[in-house]
DNA sequence: GCGCTGACTCCCC
DNA sequence: AGGGGAGCCAGCG
């Protein structure tokens, strides 16, 4: 008895991973970032909708991904553990939502 | 199959 | 600074 293939979508969604499991601890990267890095470009929303999925338990640091420009897009409960856990590697994050990837971006 | 909804991004006003 | 619109497309009812 042989496993099934995987999905495109499930080797999407390991691309996608993977990207962002190698951002460095302390640095940020945004969706579409991701998406092109990992070879998806222009989808971004794509990034999004992956990690939003994600239990505490998956061991991905979706945290370290954000909006265009440095923005904070998760709303809600998430959106607060998501600025205390970039904090916590030294990223700093405004009262507003906002990182300056200038100085904690991936590519610097 | 269809319409709606976004953890998206750009562009224009 | 902020809002509207468009392109995007997978998940869900």
């Amino acid at each position: 008895m042989r496993v099934q293939e995987p999905s495109a979508a499930d080797l999407r969604r390991e691309r996608i991973l993977a990207v962002v499991d190698s951002i460095p601890r302390g640095r940020v990267a945004s969706y579409g970032d991701v998406a092109r890095e990992a070879g998806l470009p222009g989808r971004a929303r794509l990034v999004g909708r992956t990690l939003r999925g994600l239990g505490a338990r998956s061991g991905i640091a979706w945290w370290r991904v954000l909006g265009a420009g440095g923005v904070l897009r998760v709303g809600g409960a998430a959106r607060s553990e998501q600025a205390r856990r970039l904090r916590r590697e030294g990223v700093e994050v405004s009262a507003r939502g906002r990182v300056d990837l200038a100085q904690f971006g991936w590519m610097g």
